[in-house]
DNA sequence: TAGGCCATCTGGTCCT
DNA sequence: AGGACCAGATGGCCTA
């Protein structure tokens, strides 16, 4: 369903309940052989146990028969009932996932747009585990270099919210709770631009994270000396390459 | 046309 | 016992 809106394809992820279950009792005409799976189908009508029952007569069947030990004793029409309702489950599951997964899109620094084709999901979990090391890193650094500026200079060992224009930088961390009223990054960080945006470098080549986003002090139009506006760690710089091996195929379509 | 990605089905296993 | 979770198999769609 909403795990493949963005790609050409008519063929909806998720196609609705009814569907999948006419479809399926279409297959069941057919046999019951596994491995049989499709997404084609018959009628439900051309089941002669299923023949007229209601949806809670199917799910009463279907927990009539629940029992293992019964189930040798269970028609195939019967058998086929249960079957379809541990499918539904499946595909609700998976739904659920993709869900999931499309929230945590979202919030990645990445290109949304229907120009833009959707990560991947391998390429989502890539993107993300990299993004949560780099803001772990670069929250230390933070947190180091205000340990030195304010630590030994006896103004106060606190971390001052001046430190760095208004230390909000580009505002809540993506994906932040704080940030739930922001959960597009790409519109929010636009949308601080003029305090302390988190701006991507006019140059910068480095894929989604990389060494693309900086920092601008107020007015001064200098690069915020933050970590995040310096050069990244090893291990978090060369995300797009090293650790995100099925990412780098995909940068051909995700990175610039 | 091959390869990538995905949805779905299915049977097995684990957990409550 | 029933549901959640998982992995393998299968087939469809899309892109290079």
């Amino acid at each position: 369903m909403d795990s493949d809106t963005s790609r050409v394809s008519s063929r909806p992820s998720s196609p609705e309940v009814d569907d999948i279950f006419m479809s399926t009792l279409k297959k069941s005409v057919h046999g019951f052989s596994g491995a049989v799976s499709s997404t084609q189908s018959d009628s439900p009508s051309e089941i002669p146990g299923l023949r007229g029952l209601s949806a809670a007569d199917e799910e009463a069947l279907a927990l009539r028969m629940a029992s293992k030990k019964d189930r040798k004793l269970l028609s195939e029409n019967e058998l086929q009932a249960i079957r379809l309702k541990i499918n539904s489950r499946e595909r609700k599951r998976m739904h659920d996932l993709n869900v999931a997964m499309d929230g945590l899109r979202e919030v990645m620094p990445y290109a949304h747009g229907p120009s833009v084709r959707k990560l991947s999901k391998i390429a989502t979990l890539l993107l993300a585990r990299n993004y949560i090391l780099m803001l772990s890193n670069s929250l230390e650094e933070m947190k180091r270099l205000v340990s030195e500026i304010y630590g030994s200079s006896g103004h106060h060992g606190g971390f001052h919210p001046s430190t760095c224009g208004t230390m909000t930088h580009a505002g809540p961390v993506p994906g932040h709770p704080a940030a739930s009223h922001a959960s597009h990054p790409a519109v929010h960080l636009t949308s601080v631009r003029p305090h302390h945006g988190l701006l991507k470098a006019p140059t910068a080549g480095a894929g989604p994270l990389g060494s693309s986003f900086q920092h601008w002090g107020v007015g001064t139009g200098m690069p915020c000396p933050c970590s995040m506006c310096q050069v990244p760690p090893p291990h978090v710089s060369s995300m797009s390459s090293v650790t995100m091996p099925r990412l780098a195929s995909d940068s051909k379509d995700i990175l610039p």
